[in-house]
Parts: structure tokens; C-alpha cells; sequence
DNA sequence: CATAGTTCGCTGCGTCGCGCAGCAATTTTT
DNA sequence: AAAAATTGCTGCGCGACGCAGCGAACTATG
């Protein structure tokens, strides 16, 4: 009965990322309690460092799905802290540039490198062809979020 | 260079964690405000639902991360929202047991499956064995958070 | 059986992140 | 040049949350 099997994967894989994302919401609470920050401001940080360049306090926001001014207040507490520093915009002075500051990020990332040895040997489990797919489904996954957001806000709500 | 291919994969499936983990963020707000209720409230209800067996108060509030206070407030939402009950345990008369209402849980599980049909779009592009892939990491992953969660707890802050 | 210690859930209280609405400054559009 | 849109900031009020303490119930020790 592959049949089954199949739904019974699919089933599993639906309890497994539930967990998976649970898991990942009190880790991050776990980090933002040990350095004293708020989980938003973690979360913040860990998204701003995928990113190559400074990012504006609007993009800050739709990143976060925060509002402007809860942006504004976000990026107070982070400078406030010494994670990021501000700088006007030349080319649109309306913006304001949100830098990291590199040495201060590192006392956050260092938390996330101790996971990483953990890590290390979850990847390292892996083959290349493995690491691809789980990357895949991960851009996917995600993909399909954004299009099923956008799709709610367009959606009246029930009641 | 396989060594720095292996390399790239690393930082490329950090990078997509946590953009997929920023999306799974924003996707459960979106839901939340869709529904008129809070992020905790549906992130609670999706943890519930993937347990067989109702739970009492205080396994929530370790589901959650919220103290046991913050957890009874969270099921007063969820009753006073139709969304649970309450029953007292006979075995335990201390503890309270918090039972999903199947019909009322079923609108916020309207709302996944329909993300369920890009799910499954996602899924039915993988092999079984991919899939037992994705699910093996996802499993080991939380299993990690976890860990890493109490090296946390049990360590000092800095400053 | 008695009693101290622990666990569970609930309730005031204060804190603070957040959305909302409005604002000035700047850019874009017509 | 004027109108419209965008960006970031600031009062204001709401409400989720942690904290501390409570009574009830279970467990362990004598």
C-alpha cells in the first residue's frame, strides 16, 4: 500500500514542521531571553544579517509585518542596545539606513554558532543531494507562505 | 571544490532557515489577524491539534513558553472563543484538561488545508525517500532547539 | 496517619510591545 | 507648480505577558 504510506508521510511531515517551527519559536525566545532582548529584536537581527545590504525601517517592518512605527520603536531599542546604527539615505533623504554593527551582531551570533556544532553534525549527516532537496523545499515552503499571506489580507473575514 | 560547494550549501540553508522560519512567522500572524485572534492563540491551537490526547494547562504553558499565569489567560481566549473546553481531571483534581472543539478548531484548519493545496503541489514533487529526508532533518532540528534551549536556561547571561 | 513539601491552576498588578492616527519632510506625479 | 504618495517619527490607548502570591490537591517522609 503505497497509498498510504504516502498520506501517512504527508501526515508526519505536518506534525513534524509544526513542532519543527514551535521548536524554533522558544529557541528564539531561549536567545532573546539570554541576551536581555525581546524575541522580535532577534528575530530582526537574524533577518538582517541574510541580508548583504543595510536595510531601510520600511523594509525592516514588511520584514517583520510590523508597522512603521512599531518599526521605528523596533530599531530605537536595537540602536539603544548597540546592535545597529542609522544613517540617512543620500539618494532618498525621506530613508534612513539600519546598519548592523558587526562586533555587536557577533554576541548574537555567537549563540546561534554554538547551535551550529550541533548543527554541523546534523549537515554533516547529510549528502549534497540531501542538503538540496531539504533547501528546496524550505524556498518553496516558504514561497508558498508569502502567496497564502498576500491571499488572506485580500480575504474578508469570516464573521 | 567540493569543499567549498559543501560550504556554500551551509550558509545557503542557513539562510533559507531562517527566511522559511521568518515566513512561517508571518504567515501565523496573518492567520491570527484572518481570524481575529492573537499569534499565540493559533500557534497554541496548531500544537494542539497535532497532539492525540487533550492537554492540561501547565503542558501548554511549555508548549508556549508562557508561565503558567499567561497560559490560563490563553485558555480563557480559546473558551471564551469557543474555540476549547474545559474539564476537570478525575484522576488529578488539581489539573485541568483543555479539549480542541472539533467543529470550531476545523475553521482555523480551513484556513491551513487551503495553504494545504500548495502543500500538496510541494509535496507530490518529492520522492518518499525525500520526504523521510525532510522529515529526518526537521525532527533532529527540534530536537536540537530543545537541547540548546536548556544549555540556555542553565547558562549564565552575559553582562 | 499526620505533616511538610511540591505541583497545579487562578488572580491582582505593573510593564511594555504594538497598532492606530496624525504629523512633517521628501519624493513622485500630473 | 501643485497635488498625491511615501518614509519615518511621535502621542495615545489597548492588551498580552511576567511576576508574586493564593488556595486546593497530590506526594513524600516521619
Amino acid at each position: 500500500m503505497t497509498e498510504t504510506d504516502r498520506a501517512r508521510l504527508y501526515e508526519e511531515l505536518g506534525v513534524v514542521s509544526r513542532r519543527h517551527l514551535a521548536a524554533y519559536v522558544l529557541f528564539n525566545q531561549a536567545v532573546a531571553d539570554h541576551l536581555g532582548l525581546h524575541p522580535t529584536d532577534v528575530q530582526c537581527l537574524s533577518l538582517m544579517t541574510a541580508e548583504p545590504e543595510p536595510l531601510t525601517v520600511k523594509q525592516i517592518a514588511d520584514m517583520t509585518g510590523l508597522t512603521t512605527g512599531s518599526a521605528t520603536r523596533l530599531v530605537d531599542r536595537l540602536e539603544r542596545g548597540g546592535y545597529v546604527t542609522r544613517t540617512p539615505d543620500r539618494q532618498d533623504r525621506r530613508r534612513v539606513l539600519v546598519t548592523p554593527v558587526p562586533e555587536r551582531v557577533a554576541r548574537v551570533g555567537a549563540v546561534w554558532d554554538e547551535l551550529g556544532h550541533g548543527w554541523q553534525a546534523i549537515l554533516e549527516d547529510h549528502t549534497d543531494a540531501e542538503l538540496r532537496t531539504i533547501i528546496q523545499h524550505m524556498r518553496r515552503a516558504s514561497a508558498l507562505s508569502h502567496t497564502q499571506i498576500e491571499r488572506l489580507r485580500t480575504m474578508p473575514r469570516p464573521d
